[in-house]
DNA sequence: CCAGTTTTATTACAATTGTCATATTCCTTC
DNA sequence: GAAGGAATATGACAATTGTAATAAAACTGG
């Protein structure tokens, strides 16, 4: 069984987690931190084969905890959570050494694989719904790591990111119309550019990222 | 401030509506009761003006409860909190007077103005998300009234639920074929019917229902 | 086995979606 | 105001998706 420690500050999503894994039998939750101090103790003493770490934590954040962990005991696999929105957080993480990144919302399948994937191979992951956000990410870090100048990379921009919460909620290519004034055609383009940027197929996959990344509770501003 | 109470059995449920609603300054979660025995006893002491009651509950189930508050205080507003897959207690919550369902998961903007309408107008609330989900909780309910013969109710097949959440997890039709052994055509038709059973127009929207109503989590057996 | 129902398949068609090359417009900035 | 770049638009096209009518196959209860 793998021994998976949780740490995260929402009881909430700590409960939920263990909930999850607690019905797998490849699994077994050996404690649950609910603050960065704790993680660390924690993992001193229990020993987790993985760490399901949130990147926002009190006392100590998801990022600090990384790399003293990881100092201390490398063999110590990290999964980092985390939300579509807390991109300045990602390249610290991945350079403090976390093996892996997952959304919150993901599916219980999806993580557990996840789990096993980083615990055998310390490969990082792509589960099948985290898969995009990852590459996105990794390219990301890829650009902050070599300096490359900030133009190739692809983010989204403030358009494309309201057309792809509309889209997660449900409309047709003539609603969004309503929505934002620009042409059917016009429309078309930017959802082609959002499909080449997160390397998806079509508008359901876009409608699933939307939801599953959070995007859809976010305010977006012109 | 609409003073709300919260019945679940669930702790994580709980903690998680509370957290919800204490960021929005229209609310005050005023209690939480875990089973129906607590739901009662805290409806009278406390009297809130909305309770968000989950169907499943030790003791006393939420069906029941409905009845007995609103045979003792009709004016207390009741919304009940469901999955997707309990529509055998559908029928009865309705029948007993609940103001207004609402899917586990829904968005906290749906949640909270889902609450303002059904403490303001009494009227059964219809959320963006739930909506369409509502409308077969009525389907059904009216068909339970009325006494019609049982064939024109459009529950979901376990094909159709299959479909559903490969749609869900962002499939084409020709990967579907690779999961159930089907031809495109029978699939394609699947999913006409799925749409007229939801109300729904796209695969876009079914991708959508399919998250936010948690089907994707379930297994389906054939 | 037969009649009736359900499931699956086929076909043809319409609508929507996605792609691409190529404008046009608008906004900077020099 | 000219040059260049971004945002927006257009049109033609292909692919996918959705609809509907109809048929064949599989299953079911008598």
């Amino acid at each position: 069984m793998i021994k998976v420690l949780i740490a995260d500050d929402q009881e909430l999503l700590r409960d939920s987690l263990e909930l999850l894994l607690s019905t797998d039998e490849r699994f077994e939750v050996i404690g649950m931190a609910k603050d960065g101090r704790e993680t660390i103790n924690m993992s001193n003493s229990l020993n987790p084969d993985v760490i399901l770490m949130d990147i926002r934590m009190p006392e100590q954040n998801g990022i600090e905890c990384v790399k003293i962990i990881k100092d201390r005991n490398n063999s110590i696999k990290i999964i980092m959570l985390t939300t579509f929105d807390s991109d300045e957080y990602i390249y610290n993480s991945l350079k403090n050494g976390a093996d892996g990144f997952l959304l919150k919302g993901i599916s219980k399948k999806d993580l557990c694989n996840s789990i096993e994937t980083v615990y055998d191979g310390g490969a990082s992951i792509e589960p099948e719904t985290a898969q995009k956000v990852f590459r996105i990410f990794c390219k990301m870090a890829k650009s902050f790591f070599t300096n490359q100048p900030e133009e190739d990379i692809e983010e989204l921009s403030s358009v494309e990111m309201k057309i792809i919460q509309l889209i997660g909620r449900g409309y047709s290519n003539k609603e969004i119309i309503n929505e934002i004034n620009l042409s059917e055609g016009t429309i078309r383009n930017y959802i082609s550019q959002i499909l080449k940027k997160l390397d998806l197929r079509d508008r359901t996959q876009i409608a699933i990222f939307a939801i599953q990344s959070g995007l859809l509770l976010k305010e977006i501003d012109e």
